[in-house]
DNA sequence: GCGACAG
DNA sequence: ATCTTGTCGC
């Protein structure tokens, strides 16, 4: 698939943090209700080396409609809100890679809520113009209530004043996930998808797929 | 000022 | 993220 030219690369934190404080600008928090093709990315590591894999469903299919795994190397230091220049080169390479468009982009981590409401989600979001959304698998910033045991059950995440993503119950009596926007898609949709595509087990079937390839590529 | 902090 | 065993439960 086709995805904007990567941006100059930041050689700081300081400028990394001013290229989200840009890019924000572009994040839409409207767009589709219904997708076909859904991307599921996640990236292992293995010291400064990394496999990253994107995994293409069509739900309810029982086979992969595509898969691509990259292997680079970490493309920054950790620095909590700065987590997606870590991975970003090498899952943009997979992205290019597709030859088929996904519909929805299913990312591992945060999307609006993010200190500077701008994480990893709205970022490949931006860059591919497609509909992305992020799910985190522990709290990051904000404060939600303890959602209701049931499958289905969300509280808001409030951040600075603004509801920034749901904390949701995928499975009954099994912890949260934690769902924000990325890029065209509104909060209800995304919590709808989530819902939908982890059906059996706490985490979406797309991230599912896409973290067991790159631990063990084919 | 100090601690906490997606993966 | 990663270093790591057994154990409880569906």
């Amino acid at each position: 698939m086709q995805v904007k030219q990567l941006h100059p690369w930041p050689g700081s934190v300081a400028e990394a943090q001013a290229l989200q404080d840009r890019l924000r600008g572009q994040v839409e928090l409207t767009g589709p209700t219904d997708f076909r093709l859904v991307a599921g990315l996640d990236v292992h590591y293995r010291g400064d080396e990394l496999t990253a894999a994107v995994v293409v469903l069509d739900p309810g299919a029982p086979e992969p409609v595509e898969q691509v795994v990259v292997e680079g190397r970490v493309a920054f230091p950790y620095v909590p809100g700065l987590f997606a220049f870590r991975e970003l080169p090498a899952l943009v390479e997979a992205l290019e890679r597709l030859t088929v468009t996904p519909d929805l982009l299913v990312c591992d981590g945060y999307g609006l809520a993010h200190p500077r409401g701008f994480g990893l989600a709205c970022h490949l979001g931006v860059l591919t113009g497609v509909p992305a959304l992020g799910v985190g698998k522990t709290p990051f910033v904000g404060t939600y209530e303890t959602p209701g045991p049931e499958r289905g059950d969300w509280s808001p995440i409030v951040h600075e004043g603004a509801v920034v993503g749901r904390a949701l119950r995928t499975r009954p009596g099994v912890k949260p996930v934690y769902v924000s926007q990325g890029h065209r898609i509104s909060l209800d949709t995304a919590t709808g998808q989530t819902l939908r595509l982890a059906s059996r087990y706490r985490l979406p079937e797309p991230i599912r797929h896409a973290d067991h390839l790159a631990r063990h590529p084919a």
